[in-house]
RNA sequence: GGACCCGUAGCUCAGUUGGAUAGAGCAGCUGCCUUCUAAGCAGCAGGUCGCAGGUUCGAAUCCUGCCGGGUUCGCCA
């Protein structure tokens, strides 16, 4: 179905057009003002500067043409030019049922023949995710939710960090302990056993001691380096062990992923274009794309119109090894060979922003994009409330585990103060503790612009009042009890109406979904959608205080004011399920 | 030092194709639970939008300079 806006604006298009005036100017939005009017347009400000003429009077031009249409119960002109609109309340309440009736709740289908392919998480291998992998999760499944919607086909990849220093880090280390020397004898031709020498447990402790030697004693750095380089030359012990490493990290990531409720298309990652990276980079080699510079093979990018200083993509560093950036460009040749889509998009810390565009241009430079647009959707830090990157009381890094446990238990606390739930089994609280938890999590996350830092503040979200996702949860979860007893007392819901201001305010934000959608889509930013959603949220318990519905005597107004919230289910739930959020039964 | 980002109410944040009286949540103050879940609702109070200029009928938004904070600048990811 047309959205209400884009009908609106259609209309008032054709006024703009019928006094030889651009259609564009007719764009027809929310009021900013809801106390004057439901809409406006601001195109006549806009069409008098283009034409250098009185603004009111090309207003009183448009507004005379909008007047003869009975869409609308009001049309004024206000201050220098704004055109006001109201809609009779027959038009609201047309359009509330449809919109009630279209099984897409409005979605437009701005991806219709389009595809894409969504690349966010990015955990590393053989390291616990922590709170840094929460945005690029949560902001990247919360887009691949709505692209999906918004009618695109989407592929959704991983993109594991697992080929690069950080895997022959680990390699030296095992070594250095004598873990499994199997692996480390260049003799050896037998099978290697098929139960890996280390756990996630000892992988989490094994790391961190890697990384610190190395940065320690330039040495052991040295070693790693080496250990890398053979890793990826195809050293037969080191495969082997990378596996192992793979293997194990897998059962945990598919722990941390599912308790968010995250899911991907595909579970690729760096080590994946291994065998197409050589080839590509002797091609780009023989195009003479690739060229030698101090030692290594890099692609310079630079451009005259160029401000800052742009590095060259190193390709292969003068050790032999690759880097993030060949393993990137290779995944983007396999992407186009296999998925060959319109938009390739990275949901990745802003702070590899350099990064991504000397990758974008290297990737142009040497044609192997196809037809897609690369675009990097960058995200800021989530930081303590000291404004700092967010660490633990003891100044450690939080594994992303520890902090589910946490909300999830905030969240059983206030399920036990309000003595909801006695009644419950012990699944069920568990349930609602875990959805109420993570709810918390994503929307303070999501609510804020994907480019700016927050501070995650565990004790304020965790007290789940004003704009929270349990907030959104329970507005929801009031609407499913109210139509739970309707049914238990055979009132069956009718269609929606449009009778009260409250009412009206509903029916306004239930016909925006549309917009938020596309806005949301526009900006890949999923705030919008959590105001869309907060607003509606709120729209709706003023509608709930104002109203008792199932007391209500007038079999009709119940049945309408029943089928206005069961709409408002329908809608709430799709966002927060664009939000990756999900709504209990009851809490 | 160069480039990029940010500076909006006591706190945390929305708000840029330039538009009407700059919004919300929290905290503070007033009310509202013998009727559908008070994790709620209604209301009050709170801001020279970092500072100074400029463009415009009109600037939180665009331009310039300055102050303050952050990120980044070839062999980590």
């Amino acid at each position: 179905m047309t959205a209400l806006s884009a009908e609106l604006s259609a209309i008032a298009g054709a006024a703009f057009a019928a006094e030889g005036l651009s259609q564009s100017f007719g764009q027809v939005q929310r009021s900013d003002r809801p106390d004057l009017a439901q809409f406006q347009c601001n195109g006549a400000l806009a069409a008098a500067k283009a034409a250098k003429t009185n603004p009111r009077a090309v207003a009183e031009k448009v507004a005379a043409r909008l007047k003869v249409n009975p869409l609308f119960a009001k049309v004024e002109i206000a201050g220098p030019g704004f055109i006001n609109l109201d809609l009779t309340d027959d038009a609201l309440t047309a359009r509330g049922v449809a919109l009630a009736h279209d099984g897409n709740l409005g979605a437009p289908e701005t991806g219709k023949g389009k595809a894409m392919v969504i690349d966010f998480g990015g955990p590393n291998v053989a390291k616990p995710m922590h709170v840094g992998h929460l945005r690029s999760s949560v902001i990247g499944d919360s887009l691949q939710r709505l692209f999906r919607a918004n009618g695109w086909t989407v592929t959704s990849d991983i993109h594991l960090g697992d080929w690069g220093l950080q895997m022959g880090q680990l390699i030296s280390e095992i070594e250095h302990r004598g873990i499994a020397p199997v692996y480390f004898d260049p003799d050896f031709t037998g099978e290697y056993p098929a139960q890996s020498p280390v756990s996630m447990e000892d992988l989490e402790e094994i790391y961190p001691a890697a990384s610190a030697a190395c940065k320690a004693d330039p040495a052991r750095l040295e070693e790693a380096r080496k250990a890398t380089a053979e890793l990826q030359a195809g050293r037969r012990g080191y495969r082997a062990l990378w596996q192992q490493f793979f293997n194990v990290s897998k059962v945990g990531l598919d722990r941390e992923f599912s308790s968010l409720g995250i899911h991907f298309d595909m579970w690729k990652g760096e080590a994946s274009v291994d065998a197409i990276t050589v080839p590509m980079v002797e091609d780009l080699k023989a195009r003479q794309i690739a060229v030698e510079s101090e030692g290594a093979l890099v692609i310079p990018v630079e451009r005259n119109s160029d401000k800052k200083e742009m590095p060259p993509l190193i390709l292969v560093k003068s050790d032999g090894a690759v880097l993030y950036g060949t393993t990137d460009l290779a995944t983007i040749v396999d992407r186009v060979k296999e998925q060959n889509p319109d938009l390739i998009l990275y949901v990745v810390d802003q702070r590899q922003h350099l990064h991504f565009e000397q990758v974008f241009r290297a990737a142009e430079k040497a044609g192997i994009a196809g037809k897609a647009t690369l675009e990097h959707a960058g995200f800021g830090t989530m930081n303590g409330t000291d404004g700092k990157p967010f660490k633990t009381r003891v100044g450690g890094v939080m594994k992303l585990f520890d902090l589910i446990a946490m909300v999830t238990a905030e969240a059983k606390k206030r399920l036990t103060e309000q003595g909801i739930g006695e009644d419950y089994s012990a699944e069920e609280r568990a349930d609602i503790a875990r959805k109420v938890g993570i709810a918390t999590l994503k929307f303070a996350d999501l609510s804020n612009y994907r480019l700016t830092d927050y501070i995650f503040d565990l004790e304020r979200f965790s007290k789940f009042e004003g704009k929270t996702g349990p907030y959104l949860q329970y507005a929801a979860v009031r609407i499913q009890s109210i139509l739970r007893r309707a049914a238990e007392q055979g009132f069956a819901p009718g269609d929606p109406a449009t009778h009260s201001p409250e009412e009206r305010t509903l029916f306004l934000q239930l016909l925006a979904l549309p917009d938020a959608m596309t806005a949301a889509e526009k900006g890949r930013a999923p705030n919008i959608l959590c105001d869309y959603a907060f607003t509606l949220a709120q729209n709706y318990s003023r509608f709930y205080s104002e109203h008792h519905i199932l007391s209500e005597s007038d079999a009709a107004l119940r049945a309408a004011r029943l089928g206005l919230s069961a709409l408002t289910l329908a809608v709430l739930t799709k966002v927060l399920s664009l939000l990756g959020i999900e709504v209990p039964e009851r809490m």
